[in-house]
DNA sequence: AATCGTTATTTCTTTAAAAATATAACGATA
DNA sequence: TATCGTTATATTTTTAAAGAAATAACGATT
């Protein structure tokens, strides 16, 4: 009888099945991790710089994020607005803070996935 | 009613919902899609640097990679010799096989929760 | 002992990604 | 019209990862 993988593997390290999910088009990432949690600091705080600034994400990278995002809706999620009173700023759309519900809970989904695999390690 | 998923995201660019899964210990991944060929190009050639020859992936990485995994089980999964008749050569044991033949039927049902989350973008 | 192609390892170089920097445009407000 | 902090964008710099190259050790075979 073959070996399991529970006796090939150093169980006392305690492996674990572990990964990633995004949506994608046509090879190209769009909607991972990092979107989302921009987005609901973006929210928050109603502007790009200072959502980038609190994740640690350079302000380049989260509008190249937003503008990729944007290319991939019906209408943008992120709507900015340059000049203005506080020099501007940007809002997310209700349809935004769709996204961000739904991939709550793909993750949900995914976690319960990779736990059921993790715990499936050890039979 | 709130808007769902397919009314917010451009449907036309066929958007799905892919990712990637490993094996890790201590937030460090040491089985994923890498390996894998890996060993099964080392199972056919008989040798560690041809194996990395053919996936294009350097010597150095793939050693990388195989120490890494050889540290994450009970007994190496691959066996080098050094020296011998054609220089030396590497062979994987059984229970690489096994590894394998496990990583296969995660990605099947891995694949089959992304098809159903692709699926389910639609509705 | 000479040969072979591999393993094992270090060092150097290249490349690509990320980050930092700089600057123009913007428009409500005072 | 002067100010403000933001968006938008290009350019430069830094950093990290990957790759290339070089070298020693190895041992069965001849």
């Amino acid at each position: 009888m073959a070996k399991k993988v529970k006796d090939i593997l150093e169980m006392s390290k305690h492996p674990v099945v572990n990964g990633s999910l995004w949506l994608e088009s046509g090879d190209k990432r769009f909607f991972g991790p990092g979107p989302v949690e921009l987005l609901e600091r973006i929210a928050e705080t109603g502007s790009i710089r200072q959502a980038a600034k609190e994740m640690q994400m350079s302000y380049k990278k989260a509008w190249e994020l937003i503008n990729n995002l944007n290319a991939h809706t019906t209408s943008p999620v992120v709507i900015p607005q340059t000049g203005g009173e506080k020099g501007g700023g940007s809002i997310v759309t209700p349809e935004a803070l769709e996204l961000i519900q739904y991939h709550r809970e793909l993750r949900k989904r995914f976690k319960a996935f990779l736990e059921k695999e993790t715990k499936n390690l050890s039979y």
